[in-house]
DNA sequence: CTTTGTAATAGTGGATACACTCATACAGAA
DNA sequence: TTCTGTATGAGTGTATCCACTATTACAAAG
């Protein structure tokens, strides 16, 4: 499983963000697009209000803007902010794969092995679910974390990027999957060694962040225009 | 500055957003509580629908737990989420430093030691306000990592442990404005070197969690019962 | 032609209304 | 007395409605 939301919608709200949701990841819904409820609601067959509260829910992943009187936009991010959800998630999945140490027996290596083997074979079909794979493989390392709270965490700031990583993946002939170095992951989960496993995650999450950067500033469209608040921000 | 909101509320929703917020925090709902939008709505002076919107945002950020059909709960946290939640702040915080780290001058370090003096003397005070002090030291170093995403989470992490570090501060006679040494923080800043600096604020977040969760294990009365699912939960 | 004021319209936030779910209390059966 | 089924009421989720805001288009004045 990768960073998928499980179960059924339970109420009306929850199929509408569920629907929202993949709308924005699969990139149907661009960057800096106004969304309005109405038309979203038609479409699901339900009413203005369910919607606006999946809105809500958004917003607070910070994966929409609502502008108070001026509707709800897809919300673009800089490159700078881009940065720094690699740089935030590269701490996490280090923490995640620490914490995770201890249960990675050979059963759980060996599913690793396997994690590897579909990344690979995904990338030479033609990339399409590499995203995908990828995902996953991060998601069972995280998942042997046991940490609730960490794993949703960093699923989403997967999520977030993942528009970005989408047209990345799709629009360059060498990308992630040719080039990036999941095994050494792999290899240093094998030494046993907690804080090195660590620092190679870090390092390896960090890795992707300035290609992308890279492309989407030679597309000179990275920017979605207006700044993304990060709802429940402070200080 | 510590970790409030600032600006002012612009909408009734985000009227209750606040309200509601700072009765958790302060502890007036209890965890496990139930909150009734109705009542909330009358006392607030609105309907319950921006009451209900603001439920949204707060289980975002895990305050609080909606049941489907069932209504909405303070979630309280068992020792392990504490935890948790610690653990994450803790290398949140630590890459904080570490990017807040070129723009520590003379004036900032002043700055530093100013608020150490200001968490003393509140801890001598009688520790009333020492818990707001103590947010707004480690806020002002995060300020300083530019990092607007990574202040909000680190925020919301100090938020939700919020009331648990309360009831300890009020119901202790040695609290953690005692014991706790923010000034090696401070120190390791002054050396300048990064990687150091980030390795003492992990080490000095983490410092709290097993004194405080003992506490909480000794009243018995940590675990506010109905679990809370991380909101955006995945994997 | 540009600027500024105004009207029309689309869309937002909030209140109310309604149907359905769940919980509780109670009555009747075992 | 205990168990089970039912009725009742509180509370939730959604739809609809209304008032207000913002934007746009357009017209009049410079």
């Amino acid at each position: 499983m990768s960073f998928a939301s499980k179960g059924m919608a339970a109420t009306a709200q929850d199929e509408a963000y569920r629907a929202i949701l993949q709308d924005i990841r699969s990139g149907r819904y661009q960057p800096g697009e106004r969304l309005i409820p109405e038309t979203i609601a038609r479409e699901l067959a339900m009413s203005r209000m369910p919607v606006r509260e999946a809105f809500q829910r958004l917003a607070n992943e910070g994966l929409v803007l609502i502008r108070p009187n001026r509707g709800c936009f897809v919300s673009g991010l800089t490159i700078e902010e881009i940065y720094e959800l690699f740089e935030i998630r590269s701490v996490l999945e280090g923490l995640a794969v620490r914490l995770a140490m201890p249960r990675f027996d050979a059963a759980a290596l060996a599913e690793l092995d396997d994690h590897l083997a579909r990344m690979r074979r995904a990338g030479a079909a033609g990339g399409a679910d590499w995203l995908g794979r990828h995902q996953e493989f991060h998601a069972y390392i995280c998942g042997l974390s046991r940490r609730p709270k960490l794993i949703a965490q960093i699923a989403a700031l997967h999520i977030a990027v993942e528009p970005y990583m989408r047209v990345w993946l799709h629009h360059v002939a060498q990308p992630a999957h040719a080039t990036e170095r999941q095994d050494e992951v792999v290899e240093a989960i094998r030494t046993g060694d907690a804080e090195h496993a660590e620092a190679v995650m870090r390092e390896h999450v960090l890795r992707t962040a300035p290609r992308l950067a890279e492309f989407l500033r030679s597309r000179g469209q990275a920017t979605g225009a207006p700044a993304t608040l990060p709802a429940s921000a402070q200080i």
